[in-house]
DNA sequence: CGGCATCCAGATGGATACTG
DNA sequence: CAGTATCCATCTGGATGCCG
């Protein structure tokens, strides 16, 4: 297996992995990059209208952490009513292969894992 | 891009990529994968040495959770003290090379990142 | 239109004590 | 050794209302 994850009593709070993970993990990081990379280029409330079930406020929050890791681009247009359009970033896009991967492995997997959670249950029970 | 992802006004929640994201992106369960990936069998004191800032508590419920997902499997000895061992299984170890992927691609990206951060903190003071 | 500020419920996770 | 049980602090994220 070559080279070590981590080490033993390592920072584990400071390892690069950990670091995106938190980013990626959250509840909207990830669907946000995936409807940015089918769509291009979105406004603020076509995003909105895309994931009925997010807040106002966590799509704000999101779009301004993905913005602030260097993952979207955000250009404002300074008109009224105001435009504000969002994009992947070339750092965004390259990080997309690896999120796709994930997402073909869990439609893959997806029946199996909720068999084996059902299973779980019924064990445990 | 081909197919897409998730349809407008689809319901998210029960999205598989959602779902499996909600069980890596907790805080400790890509860690433990990573680690039995590493060591291949270990018990359960010694991957609480291993992740020194990890809780009795956080690793018995991280344990159960890729356990009931059949991530992990669980084996118990029967003896006094007990003893139980943790290793990958199958599906665990088909998940491995796309965390693999991520982890390389965070160790790549993880210092332009913190650059973007405190660039982003900067111009928004 | 594209936000921000505030308040609040529920989930996450840590500390501690106890057990077979 | 490998947990379980309980309590509690913090974090996440949703609802609502206001603003340039």
């Amino acid at each position: 297996m070559g080279k070590k994850i981590f080490e033993k009593n390592e920072n584990i709070e400071n390892c690069p992995v950990r670091n995106v993970i938190d980013r990626i993990g959250d509840k909207w990081s990830m669907l946000i990059i995936l409807l940015l990379a089918e769509e291009q280029v979105l406004r603020f409330n076509e995003i909105h209208k895309c994931i009925g079930t997010i807040s106002q406020k966590m799509l704000t929050v999101t779009l301004k952490s993905l913005e602030s890791d260097g993952l979207v681009k955000r250009t404002v247009f300074p008109q009224i009513p105001p435009k504000v359009e969002y994009e992947l970033t070339h750092r965004g896009k390259s990080l997309l292969p690896h999120l796709l991967a994930l997402t073909e492995w869990a439609n893959n997997n997806m029946s199996d894992i909720k068999a084996s959670r059902e299973q779980y249950e019924k064990v445990n029970a």
